[in-house]
RNA sequence: GGCGACGUGGCCGAGUGGCUUAGGCAGGGGCCUGCAAAGCCCCGUACCCGGGUUCGAUUCCCGGCGUCGCCUCCA
């Protein structure tokens, strides 16, 4: 069974299952406002490679993403480009699942909308203010975070060091806050802008509550798992938690955060920081499987530098993966090898090693080429453990694809000159071919093309 | 100021108190090939600095230096 690292019990452990053979996960989704960046990429490529080896291991995977699509920042673009917030939160969310599906992303079991909950939000405030956890002021709800006794857990700082720090910065409703750490659960609307009915005055649900209505709602109490971006961690999913100890309800048993994308410095990439790097041109320049690789060949929790000579070593290094792929197109398969299986079910049940994983599949890629070499029979095993691990991860390796009828008759030209002797021929067809971003492969059975990536 | 992460060979990036190597990319040599490509074999003896613990530390402890993140709404 999977070991995880659990971000509030800060240590490496057993995700435990509330039901044996079924996980239920909740990941925090986008907030539509605008273009993916290239760290929600990476976060949704290690949820899905998360899922992925889950359900490999065959297990019953329910997972639950949100799309936040009411927010100050959406409401703030709609305001700045004169269009209606609802205009923002469709088109971004079409674009977001367009990125998804390039990158191979299963799409979530559950998709809920913020703005189909609440209602729902709306009624469990009214319990946290019953209950005297929350309350009303001029601009809004509040909870009162002091009266969750171990806020901080996952921030791992306590109430008093994180009011300690924090230097001069504006905070949301300070002038009538009871506590500086109390969040808003909902927010009075301004003119013009997006409300909903409540008890307190028409308005809109602060960020923190629609992933407590929607987990609970869609996963039940005390669901296996909750993860995100590890700037989640505080204060979204502090929060998050909260409200949900503050109802006394059992929340997530366990929380995953993955690590940082960060520029070539080190620095963090963000898009409210402002050096914007866009996953939709990264998906055009290169091939998408290289980001994938690039994720599964560091560890989720590291910080991942994504530069050119990142992606394009991965590019590099799925030209040979592929190339396997279509050397092994018409190999017999046999049952795969259990030994391959094991040692890369090891890596993965270690919090994830996925680069151990990785090095698994480089290693059994080698093994079955020199199996094939040597035309030894133990090829087949290893060729289908290949393909099971690659299945594991969501890495889709090809075959090359289809070669257009222009490029085929080269080939072909090129296998008579060979054939005829006129290697100077010969040469020139292949080095045009190459030109053309073909892989040439010349063997005795002839020449086959495979269309090398964009980058 | 508080809390935390990290510093590994040309690049990226794992891992570990000594055992035979992570892995990928790049590079060198060889086999194969008309020549290439693909593939296979071989090659680099790395772990920020200074102390300490230890028979032995890149790995543990302490102290530096450096980079980075969080401290209320950013995956």
């Amino acid at each position: 069974m999977l070991r995880l690292y659990d971000t509030a019990s800060r240590d490496v452990r057993e995700l435990a299952l509330r039901q044996p053979g079924r996980v239920s996960v909740y990941v925090c989704g986008p907030t539509v406002y605008g273009a993916p960046h290239i760290g929600h990429g990476r976060m949704s490529l290690v949820y899905d490679v998360l899922r992925r080896y889950l359900e490999w291991t065959g297990l019953e995977v329910r997972l639950v993403s949100n799309v936040t699509d009411i927010d100050d920042k959406i409401i703030n673009r709609a305001a700045s480009e004169d269009r209606p917030w609802e205009d923002i939160a469709t088109k971004c969310e079409s674009v977001w699942f367009s990125a998804m599906d390039r990158l191979d992303v299963k799409v979530p079991d559950e998709i809920p909308h913020a703005t189909e909950y609440v209602e729902a939000m709306v009624g469990m405030i009214g319990s946290l203010v019953d209950i005297g956890r929350a309350y009303p002021t001029e601009d809004g709800v509040y909870l009162s975070v002091s009266s969750v006794e171990d806020y901080g857990l996952l921030a791992h700082q306590s109430l008093d060091e994180m009011v300690a720090g924090g230097g001069e910065r504006e905070v949301f409703g300070a002038e009538h806050k009871h506590h500086p750490a109390d969040f808003a659960l909902w927010k009075l609307s301004k003119p013009g802008e997006p409300t909903w009915p409540s008890p307190w005055g028409d308005g809109r649900p602060g960020w923190h509550s629609e992933c407590v209505v929607m987990s609970l709602e869609l996963l039940g109490e005390g669901f296996d798992l909750h993860g995100g971006g590890q700037d989640l961690r505080f204060p979204h999913h502090e929060n998050e938690r909260a409200q949900a100890v503050a109802l006394g309800k059992r929340f997530a048993n366990h929380w995953m955060h993955n690590g940082f994308v960060v520029d070539a410095e080190g620095s963090k990439m963000s898009r409210s920081v402002g050096n914007v790097d866009n996953l939709l041109d990264l998906l055009d320049r290169f091939d998408p499987r290289a980001y994938r690789l690039i994720v599964l060949q560091s560890h989720y929790r590291s910080p991942l530098r994504v530069v050119l000579d990142n992606l394009q070593a991965a590019v590099r290094a799925l030209e040979g993966l592929d190339a396997f792929t279509a050397r092994t197109g018409d190999v017999v398969l046999a049952p795969p090898d259990d030994d391959v299986l094991q040692r890369f079910g090891e890596r993965m049940d270690d919090d994830l090693d996925t680069p151990g994983a990785m090095a698994v599949v480089f290693d059994t890629v080698r093994k079955a080429n020199a199996a094939l070499d040597a035309d030894q029979p133990l090829a087949g095993s290893l060729v289908a453990a290949v393909g099971e691990m690659c299945s594991a991860l969501g890495l889709e390796l090809t075959a090359g694809g289809d070669v257009p009828d222009g490029a085929r008759v080269k080939a072909a030209e090129l296998d008579t000159a060979r054939a005829a002797g006129d290697y100077a021929t010969a040469d020139a067809i292949r080095h045009e071919l190459q030109s053309e971003r073909w892989l040439v492969e010349t063997t005795k059975a002839g020449t086959t093309l495979r269309k090398r990536g964009p980058a």
